[in-house]
DNA sequence: ACCCAGGCCATCT
DNA sequence: AGATGGCCTGGG
């Protein structure tokens, strides 16, 4: 199916790069591929702020009707908050974030699906970018459900080069195998994988404690107790905790520092950048921030 | 050849 | 509490 979306702060080109989610593709047309849970979806840029998303179900399970997949992209693409009063909010003589957020502006935080960002993230530590992908990769490959990429092309018109990358879903905790991670370029991070896996298969603190921290603040004891509970898993520090609360629990208050955000807090902030002021949606000037800091 | 890349952990002072 | 070094591995 097919959803028009008209939304001036909205970038594809700008997500698929900012490290924020790593299965979304830049194919050579300009458009950009993208999978997450079962679906599979393109979105091509109509100039002017207009969007076109061609979506689908790509594992054929179930019928899934269209309005479900609809609500399903607007909720991930984060529809739901408005970007342009958050940007308003900026304080005018912080010229750094000013520019950082005109140039970020297409930038949103997803929705992702936790599990998927838990496994992502603790897979990006000390690494980068390519790597990461290429990682997933592997996992996609080895343990996920191969889509119908011919149901693809048939939605989206026969010449799409759909990439490779996405030829699999990403698989759940009781697809992968945690005895066979060898050759997945994870290296030392292979045994914090296989604890991971373990862990989720049996544990229900995936499943129950991390629905979603939309709203919550970082000062909660809600959002405390889950960031303790992350912290308890192996290969989990402060920053990789932080994305995951970020990007997986949607916790826009959640602000992880990493090393970019690191050099520019040190640069113009005098080691801290003042996130109190932007209680909320502090993470939201964190992609902005990062994103400016690595464009330089 | 290095050295680092969106850190974490263990081991010290 | 805070500061160090080691760690898998591929790319500049």
């Amino acid at each position: 199916m097919t959803i028009e979306i008209n939304e001036r702060y909205f970038d594809p080109h700008l997500i698929a790069d900012s490290g924020q989610c790593f299965r979304w593709y830049e194919l050579k047309d300009g458009s950009v591929a993208f999978s997450f849970e079962s679906f599979a979806a393109i979105i091509h840029s109509m100039g002017s702020g207009k969007i076109k998303v061609n979506v689908c179900d790509c594992l054929n399970k179930r019928k899934t009707d269209d309005k479900e997949i609809k609500d399903k992209i607007i909720t991930y693409f984060d529809l739901h908050t408005d970007y342009e009063i958050i940007i308003e909010s900026i304080d005018s003589s912080d010229k750094v974030l000013s520019a950082a957020a005109s140039m970020g502006s297409g930038i949103r935080i997803l929705n992702q699906d936790t599990w998927e960002t838990i496994l992502s993230f603790m897979i990006s530590q000390n690494n980068n970018i390519p790597r990461i992908k290429k990682s997933i990769d592997k996992i996609c490959k080895r343990f996920g459900e191969r889509i119908d990429v011919d149901k693809i092309k048939e939605e989206y018109g026969l010449d799409c080069d759909w990439p490779d990358e996405l030829s699999h879903t990403f698989p759940g905790p009781f697809d992968i195998d945690p005895e066979k991670l060898d050759d997945l370029g994870l290296g030392y991070r292979e045994e914090y994988i296989r604890e991971l896996v373990y862990k989720a298969r049996e544990e229900d603190f995936f499943l129950h404690t991390l629905d979603s921290l939309d709203g919550i603040y970082t000062d909660s004891l809600q959002y405390k107790k889950v960031h303790e509970g992350l912290l308890s898993i192996k290969g989990i520090g402060n920053k990789v905790a932080s994305c995951i609360e970020l990007f997986g629990l949607h916790c826009l208050d959640a602000f992880p520092v990493d090393t970019w955000v690191k050099k520019i807090e040190g640069k113009y902030y005098d080691g801290n950048f003042p996130k109190d002021r932007y209680r909320g949606y502090a993470g939201v000037m964190q992609q902005y921030l990062f994103y400016y800091e690595r464009q330089q």
